[in-house]
DNA sequence: GGGAGAATAGACAGATCGGTCTATTTATTT
DNA sequence: AAATAAATAGACCGATCTGTCTATTCTCCC
């Protein structure tokens, strides 16, 4: 049993997604979360804070989901980094994908430094924050890059999908998007490699 | 002296950039065209119909620009693949970045089936094949992944920078990618260079 | 059971939307 | 100069938008 602030913010997300932020209006929130327009307006004063309350609830439902997926698929902190792409090809290929909730947040309220913008540059953050992180444990000197290179591989196989998510176009795209982060991952960590190799040479 | 239906397809395409497509009027698009309305709805019937048309306008112009570009600016093919980074560099920072007008149509129509989804995914059709006759002139023997890493680093730089323009922000993400770039660049013609060095193992 | 706070339905306001229509003026062509 | 086509301003339509307001009903706690 869901308080009515999160039937609001759950219905708010499906239709944002199915239709798009600004194509959605209030009425048809309301009439799929079974709510009255009082209730909506007495939880958030406005349209765009509902907006905002419901990138920050997918925000906090998606990076829980990838992290423990990542986690899940794979043990040491490389093939973490990889499995990124696992996770990319499920979000992509589970019907229906209509694109990354917060890159369209982020283009349909382009001119706008509203906190919508600002939530969704946080969610792109905190994940290349993880990623960071995965980074460091596999011994990258450098893990910033490395993350924000495969962050650039991953927002590309979002948007391309969002373009044409038809399996026959998007296969292949992920395949070259996981052989890119191989090859990625590979010549970051080269020189920890060496290391190990000749731990003598170590800093 | 330009026509009536290429004023209203460039006033659109400000408009468009500056607010959105759905947050776009037609009232604002006449205004700023300097046109009336029925010469809007005589030469494009329907408002999507000129959206089409605009974004249509948006990537020859984006194709010409960015071919012309690349081969200015590098005189062999893999040098030209890199350069596709000089011009996402270019195009991103050139102030008041609001993100890529196609992945921003693509994200505002996202179930539509409409011609508009149609005109966006033929733009990237049409740059991956550019960037695969680079690749193939460079030598590779699958250029077709490689340009599509390629596409997919420079769509996560697009994206990147609508979350961020801000140059602190973008410039070591820039950075990431032409350095990713360089790297799967040469991995995938890493054979070309040992066919070249040892011609006899060739296949 | 009674009282307080939530939630309800639905009318309402003011604005804006895409699109149509008419009557007039401008521009071009022969 | 006459005729044909293109463009104009602006009223108008019905629909939809966000947001407000009221009066009623529900729920739960003491």
């Amino acid at each position: 049993m869901s308080s009515k602030a999160d039937q609001l913010i759950d219905a708010a997300l499906e239709l944002f997604d199915e239709r798009g932020y600004r194509a959605t209006g209030i009425d048809a929130i309301l009439a799929r979360a079974g709510v009255a327009k009082m209730t909506l307006y007495k939880h958030f004063g406005t349209k765009d804070d509902l907006i905002v309350a419901a990138i920050r609830r997918a925000g906090e439902r998606g990076r829980a989901e990838m992290f423990t997926d990542i986690e899940r698929r794979a043990p040491t902190p490389r093939a973490r980094l990889l499995a990124l792409f696992d996770v990319a090809e499920t979000l992509v290929t589970r019907g229906s994908f209509r694109g990354c909730l917060f890159i369209r947040a982020t283009g349909e309220f382009a001119d706008d430094d509203s906190p919508i913008k600002a939530v969704c540059e946080e969610h792109g953050v905190l994940v290349k924050r993880f990623l960071a992180g995965l980074a460091m444990q596999a011994g990258a000197d450098d893990p910033g890059p490395l993350a924000d290179q495969l962050m650039l591989l991953f927002r590309g196989v979002l948007t391309a999908a969002q373009s044409n998510p038809a399996p026959a176009s998007i296969a292949p795209i992920i395949a070259s998007a996981r052989a890119a982060a191989s090859t990625l991952i590979d010549a970051a960590l080269a020189d920890v490699d060496r290391d190990e190799r000749a731990p003598h040479d170590a800093a």
